[in-house]
Formats: C-alpha cells, sequence, structure tokens
DNA sequence: ATTAATGCAAAATCTTTGCACTTTC
DNA sequence: GAAAGTGCAAAGATTTTGCATTAAT
C-alpha cells in the first residue's frame, strides 16, 4: 500500500460528491465508499444502513435514504424498482437492464450485448421516451 | 339489449370467477364486472376502491386488496411494479408491455408490433426467465 | 459566521393480518 | 351447517418530514 493511498484513501470518493456539489460529509463519505468504490451494488437502504452498523460508521436510517435520493439525483446512482414496496439503488449507472433473482430477491446486471430491445415507434409529440426499464424475473425451474 | 342479458347481466363474469375457483361473491362480482368487462384497465387499489365508492357499492379497501390478489394468483389480472410504494394491476394478461407516463404516473400498454426484445442467453442451469418486464418510461420533451 | 447536513422521532403511505360476523354452497 | 369470504381496525413495513443539533465551508 502506498504512502499516498494512505494519506488521501477518500480522495476519490470526495471528488465524486464534490462533482456532484455535495458536501463531502462523513456519512456521505461511508456511504460512498461502499456504493462507489469497487465493483457496482444494488443495494436497499436496509441492506445499506445494516452495513454501515456492522461497519461502526454512524449514518441513520433517514440520513441513508437521504443521501440514496441525493445521490440518485446527482447521477451517482440508479433507482431500479422490482418489487412494490422495496427500492432498490444500482451503482452502475450506465444504459443497462437487470435480472432479478426471484429466490432470493437480489438484482444482477445484464451484460450488454446479451439483450437487445428495439423500440419501433416514435414517441408521440412532445414527449419522449426517457428510459427503456428492462427487468428479467429469473424463476428455479419447474416453478411459476 | 337482450332480455337474456338483462336476465344475466353477470352470468360472465360469474363464469370467470367460477372457473378461477372463486366464489361469486357480491364484492368479488362488482370488481370483477369493473376489471375483466370492456378494455383493459390499469389500476391501484386505492383508484379501484374510489370507483366502487363512485358506483355505491360496499368493499372495504382490505378487500379490494384480497381481490386483486387473488385475482391475481388466479391469472385474472398481472401485477406491474413501476412505482415503488404502489402496486398497479393490469387487466390485460396477454404477454405485453408498457409505457409508464410519467407526468400522469398512468401505465398503458405497449402494442405487440412496437417493440422487440431479443435475449441471446440461456438461463443459467436449473433456472429459467420466467417473465420479462419492459417499462418505457415516458416523459415530456425537454425534461429528464 | 453562514449555510448545509444529520439524527431522531413522529407522521405518512401503502399493504397485510386477526378475528368476529356474514354469505355462499 | 360447513366452509369460505368480508369488514374493520389494528399492526406492519417502508419511506418521508420537521426541527433542533452538529458539522462543513
Amino acid at each position: 500500500m502506498s504512502v499516498k493511498a494512505k494519506e488521501r484513501p477518500y480522495a476519490l470518493v470526495v471528488q465524486k460528491l464534490r462533482d456532484a456539489g455535495l458536501r463531502p460529509t462523513r456519512q456521505r463519505l461511508a456511504l460512498a465508499k461502499i456504493l462507489l468504490e469497487g465493483p457496482s451494488r444494488h443495494v436497499t437502504a436496509e441492506i445499506l444502513h445494516e452495513e454501515t452498523e456492522q461497519a461502526d460508521i454512524n449514518v441513520s436510517l433517514a440520513t441513508v435514504y437521504n443521501s440514496l435520493h441525493q445521490f440518485t439525483e446527482a447521477g451517482l446512482l440508479r433507482q431500479v424498482v422490482v418489487d412494490s414496496g422495496r427500492t432498490y439503488f444500482d451503482s452502475n449507472v450506465s444504459d443497462h437492464h437487470h435480472y432479478f433473482m426471484e429466490k432470493e430477491g437480489r438484482l444482477e446486471d445484464i451484460p450488454q450485448d446479451s439483450i437487445d430491445i428495439n423500440m419501433m415507434i416514435d414517441a408521440p409529440r412532445g414527449k419522449k421516451f426517457s428510459r427503456v426499464e428492462v427487468i428479467v424475473h429469473v424463476s428455479e425451474e419447474g416453478e411459476a
């Protein structure tokens, strides 16, 4: 581990937050480190809150919700709705789609090249297609 | 209007309920008439409950929820998730997709021939793709 | 100092449940 | 009359909000 990394372990996320116009507070930094570093994640507010507790970081659930929405508004996260009454946030904000593993209630990205969607019609006058959301439900063979 | 229709205005929905293994109670009949007759509908429990109130039919909200789930389980309705914290039920159970009008919070069917989806990968061993759900978000031009 | 963010608890939503009463078969 | 369904109100779950306190610029 380089000295630089020791000195500035937060430099990357600090910059991301600043670029997004968000003050790098202790709580946001902790959440950003979990969500925006390393491979992309799919979390619910509840899950994220538990992770902070396990890591001995004090962040209230309300702040987790606030932060998730602020991050989303800033384009750092994307909201994915699969299950009514539970909101997932995806730290992969590139244009992509999802598998939803019904058994585990877990989301997974669909690789870009394994799905192809074609809209063969234009949006009505004055409107536009702002997003195409695809969720492929995956269940155990032999189930509904 | 034929005499037959006067005598048995409920015959169709009664049959649908019976076929689904559901007793044709007053409440279910009222809901079935709203949902399963005429063109397909996209409703929330709340909306459906309001409609019964306006029609002077006594159905409690709990019963509306129960019925919607029973109908869904019986294959008479399909659940559509767009908005976390609000569940829509679609009386068109054929394989199709949806527009979601963001401004109005309203769902609309996407005509079969205006969208084309191709999964170019198979489900993992022991699993299957049980459903592909596509929601095309429609917003006003010039908005996010 | 000024402005923004946090935490808490309370409220707001939407949905489900328990149980006594009613209806259907 | 047995079994299923309903209504109500209460409980659950998730998310949002108001406001006093704390932290960041």
